[in-house]
DNA sequence: TATTGTTATACTCTATAACTATA
DNA sequence: TATAGTTATAGAGTATAACAATA
């Protein structure tokens, strides 16, 4: 079954798909303890927050959307997000059945730190890297952003 | 601020960090959908059974505390598992307060299963980038590896 | 009638505390 | 008394279904 003309490349695929199951569990149980430990709060909920600060007035069916959770899950979220007083919802004046959500001045600042503190634990990581393998890796992640990011979609440090 | 001798490397830092941030969540999303729709699982378990592979055998408390789980959860997981018949519990011959974990025939089969088509989607989100970024991608991500995984961790692919 | 959001309910995953059996 | 594991209970986080308000 390896005598396919596409299948010359498969171990090089396999192989990179068994790294990616390996790596990216552990460097995401960085990025959630740190988040916890933070901030508190979960990496759905970070990344709606994420989310809102790139798109403030964004609608509750939207933001579920993008984050790919249900509105009533959504909607439990933003109330514990507006109780700790880190997203404003607001009834839209044009349509009233829609609420346009932001981030306060507070729940801002706390989604910076939270990214420092989490930029600050992946760089202790990274830092028994020599400087030629960190430039590898950037552009290698730069690579792998555009493979697994499909239209529209957004990620952790940017959008959501 | 630039200035210091340390900090030079520090926007090379910064910018491996914001893209881990960014590009992780995106892939964990899709090796967690995989493992729910393929076999019905959480990652924990997935986690769980891949270590179990390694380590037959190995009692619930040790694998509660190489998984990252309390031993009451843990034992809730195997309760699962054990319906499932994807694994074995079994009384220690010699401290009968134990129980040793493995694998059914069944398991192994359903994680190998899993394996395969976790690969597969990753696979087919890497097919559309070039032969030679395959090949750095590879070194770059043995290298994350080396910097994530501690001594005595383990990562999804191999042993937990 | 369709859309936006919330409430009701339930299930999974997780934890801490209390308990049982064994050492 | 100490250890391995389970049971009891509780709290997130998620979903589907039913509901309310608005368009």
């Amino acid at each position: 079954m390896k005598q396919l003309e596409n299948d010359t490349n498969l171990p090089r695929y396999d192989r990179c798909a068994a790294l990616l199951m390996e790596v990216v569990p552990l460097i995401m149980r960085v990025i959630r303890a740190e988040i916890r430990g933070v901030a508190e709060m979960s990496v759905p909920q970070f990344r709606a927050m994420g989310f809102l600060s790139r798109h403030p007035g964004t609608p509750l069916s939207g933001l579920a959307e993008h984050i790919g959770l249900t509105m009533p899950t959504m909607s439990k979220m933003i109330d514990g997000l507006v109780d700790r007083q880190l997203v404003t919802r607001q009834s839209s004046s044009s349509d009233r059945r829609r609420i346009e959500l932001a981030l306060t001045p507070e729940g801002l600042a706390l989604l910076e730190s939270v990214r420092g503190h989490i930029s600050v634990r992946l760089s202790e990581k990274l830092r028994s890297l020599p400087e030629q393998s960190l430039i590898a890796i950037n552009r290698s992640l730069g690579e792998l952003r555009s493979a697994f990011t499909l239209p529209g979609e957004v990620g952790i440090g940017t959008e959501g």
